[in-house]
DNA sequence: GCGATCCTGGCC
DNA sequence: GGCCAGGATCGC
């Protein structure tokens, strides 16, 4: 489900939650763990949360000692803050309740995302945050240190360039497909034969396109919403995705859809060389 | 680098 | 019943 965006949404969505303890927490027995046993988790129970930070598409939140917890929504992944007397909907795998009788869900209906701790404030213990490329407003990450990364996998279709967090963290399959629109760029291209500006044009296009969903508090096509339950606006602004037969909104032509590595990408062949 | 695989649910 | 879904990992 959620891209950074998204992410990035309810992070900021769950600021409410800074400074709160821990009083109980409730971990269910199919909840999935990534790289910890279940006693990991629960004994997190009376801590502080000192901060919320994310990096790509992951969530920490950090307590006020190490280990911290750590959250990535997978597909269908969802994160609420609610009052504690609110119904629990099915695949509920944690939560942590705070005094005020609130308390904070972690919902997963496919468990393809996944909790965890990491001893390291930014994660960098935990493995897949540790392979994660660069953030997309790291003020390091310049178009020549982009184009050298995306040259290590000259048979990369952009479209896969775009989707893999190690060499950019964030896109998933709504941004990639905008930012390879917006930098009108074939989603079957290769790497190998892309030249260094339309590399550093999709660099762009991708800061653009997390930037703008950000901006318009993620998109919800079907059922994200934040922290506290509100939906996002960005569903409103798409060029391509999801837009099969349609024309683009800025009226250069036709979407068409393809699928690549099992996955759709949607595109406009009259825009993207 | 690619395809299969992990899951549940919604829709045709 | 089959197909599809905001993702990532693990084999070959």
């Amino acid at each position: 489900m959620p891209e950074l965006p998204e992410v990035e949404t309810i992070r900021r969505s769950l600021a409410p939650l800074v400074g709160r303890r821990i009083a109980r927490l409730e971990l269910s027995p199919v909840a999935p763990l990534r790289h910890c046993g279940a006693h990991d988790i629960t004994a997190r129970a009376g801590a502080t949360i000192t901060d919320l930070a994310r990096r790509g598409k992951f969530l920490l939140l950090r307590l006020e000692h190490a280990p911290h917890l750590l959250v990535h929504l997978g597909m269908s992944g969802r994160l609420r803050h609610v009052g504690a007397d609110e119904a629990v909907p099915p695949h509920t795998h944690l939560r942590l309740r705070f005094a005020d009788d609130t308390e904070l869900r972690y919902i997963d209906p496919r468990r393809f995302g996944g909790i965890g701790v990491c001893n390291d404030p930014t994660g960098a213990d935990f493995p897949s945050i540790a392979q994660l490329g660069p953030e997309f407003d790291d003020a390091d990450f310049t178009p020549s240190v982009f184009v050298a990364r995306c040259r290590r996998h000259q048979g990369l279709q952009l479209k896969a360039l775009t989707l893999n967090q190690h060499i950019l963290a964030g896109l998933g399959n709504i941004y990639a497909c905008e930012a390879l629109y917006h930098a009108r760029l074939r989603p079957t291209r290769v790497v190998r034969d892309t030249t260094d500006a339309e590399l550093a044009r999709l660099l762009g296009a991708a800061q653009h396109a997390l930037r703008l969903g950000i901006a318009y508090g993620g998109t919800t096509l079907k059922d994200y919403v934040d922290g506290l339950g509100h939906r996002g606006t960005m569903q409103d602004f798409l060029h391509v995705y999801d837009r099969e037969g349609r024309t683009t909104p800025d009226g250069h032509g036709p979407v068409e859809r393809i699928v690549q590595h099992g996955r759709s990408t949607w595109w406009c062949p009259n825009v993207q060389i």
